[in-house]
DNA sequence: AATTTTGAATTGGTTAACCAGATTGGTTTG
DNA sequence: CAAACCAATCTGGTTAACCAATTCAAAATT
């Protein structure tokens, strides 16, 4: 019967006590945009842990443009003010894993305008790769095997003709999640298989023809079974 | 005049190249979804780096989602398939840090979306919030204070009221550059700061009175000149 | 012979030691 | 007295050593 050390945490709370921790430091020493931050590892001893565990926190807040690290110098509270620090930082201790259905509703969104901005933007060089993952899908659906991923893969493609490098990142970030949960539910049957061969060569040759508008009627279309799963089932 | 030695590798383009290798390697011994690559000492022997650098670079592709550490016993290919684990891969190797362009150009997109599925889900709770931002930025504009922050933070509590994790983490990616760039360029002057707290306002009443529709045109409107500023400036 | 036990080897995670570049304050020099 | 210089120190980055959980196969047990 366990009773004591229930106090155990988790790798995720650690960090996220340190990241708390820096911004109390940050408002109580009143440290303005451009400031340098303690080192690493005046930061470890203060907070009694190893330094990595800083140094992961750090990079937390660094990957979302909060603070600066320059090599052999310090660390530096960015840019933005401390207001915005304080509600960023707030945020980013409360962010879940996102759900699925939250991935499925932001994909189309991005999707939706990617190929618009596809139709305004492809170069021949997008044509070519496209046209590519079109027939590696054709083919595989042909042959009975699973497509969830030569699908993404066009998709992909689609994004990368946007010649949006954030739209990209993004569509990178969710797209794996996208696959591996679409494979458990099985959300693409075969008979939509077959129907999205057509599907994806509607919206290819409306980015060929560089014709937005009809693009994005064609991804909407290709989407139909989506839009059901997200507000129906 | 320097001829040799210019081979020394960035940060970044070492870590790309032990990506590139460990693609090679999936491909090379044909590892299929949920089989184990070789442990991390194993690959930095291989490749000639230290186990450090080896470490990042699973990181990395760990946080695209194709592969997943589990402690104590290896790292495994995630449940996506070789092909769009190839090409997913190739796209990673070719990002580039997003321009400042496609980020308000996402930005846009973005909140169009939060601020409809916000007239949908808010809560009472989300109200208040939204509220506070509100006063706190009429507060700094009456005073003439820089704003830039304050304005960000209602565009964060809203996305906050659509209550989807995904929207609100890549809000959370793009506001930093968002705010740092607003204040480098003076996107927003002081006449705009003023026209702002009504246009707030508007997109606050329509989603406290749940009309999606009209809080995406308020928003639009808010919008105005940021889009200015993308097609025509 | 089948099953359980067990211990050595392997794993990713963690800590600690080390490195090279940047900083800084005192010293020297013109 | 000001500017140039230099060495001690501090910094984030890197490497190496260590740890505990896991694996897996050989050995002991039933």
């Amino acid at each position: 019967m366990k009773l004591d050390v229930p106090t155990k945490l988790d790798n995720d709370e650690i960090q996220n006590e340190i990241i708390s921790r820096i911004r109390e430091l940050i408002n109580f020493k009143n440290l303005e945009p451009g400031d340098k931050i303690p080192s690493e590892r005046a930061l470890s001893e203060r907070f009694g842990v190893s330094r990595n565990h800083v140094r992961e926190a750090i990079r937390k807040l660094e990957f979302y443009g909060l603070l600066k690290s320059k090599p052999q110098s310090g660390t530096f509270v960015a840019d933005i003010g401390q207001v915005a620090l304080n509600g960023m930082i707030e945020d980013i201790l409360k962010l879940k894993t996102p759900s699925f259905k939250s991935l499925v509703e932001t994909r189309i969104l991005l999707e939706l305008k990617t190929c618009r901005l596809a139709a305004l933007r492809r170069t021949e060089d997008d044509l070519k790769e496209m046209e590519a993952t079109l027939e590696a899908y054709a083919d595989k659906v042909r042959k009975g095997q699973d497509v969830v991923q030569e699908d993404l893969l066009f998709h992909l493609a689609v994004a990368r003709a946007s010649h949006n490098s954030t739209m990209i990142t993004f569509m990178l970030i969710i797209t794996p999640e996208i696959i591996t949960n679409f494979e458990k539910y099985h959300v693409c049957d075969k008979d939509q298989a077959f129907k999205a061969i057509e599907e994806h060569r509607d919206v290819f040759m409306a980015i060929k023809d560089q014709k937005p508008q009809l693009a994005k009627e064609k991804m909407k279309t290709h989407f139909s079974a989506l839009y059901q799963y997200l507000y129906n089932v």
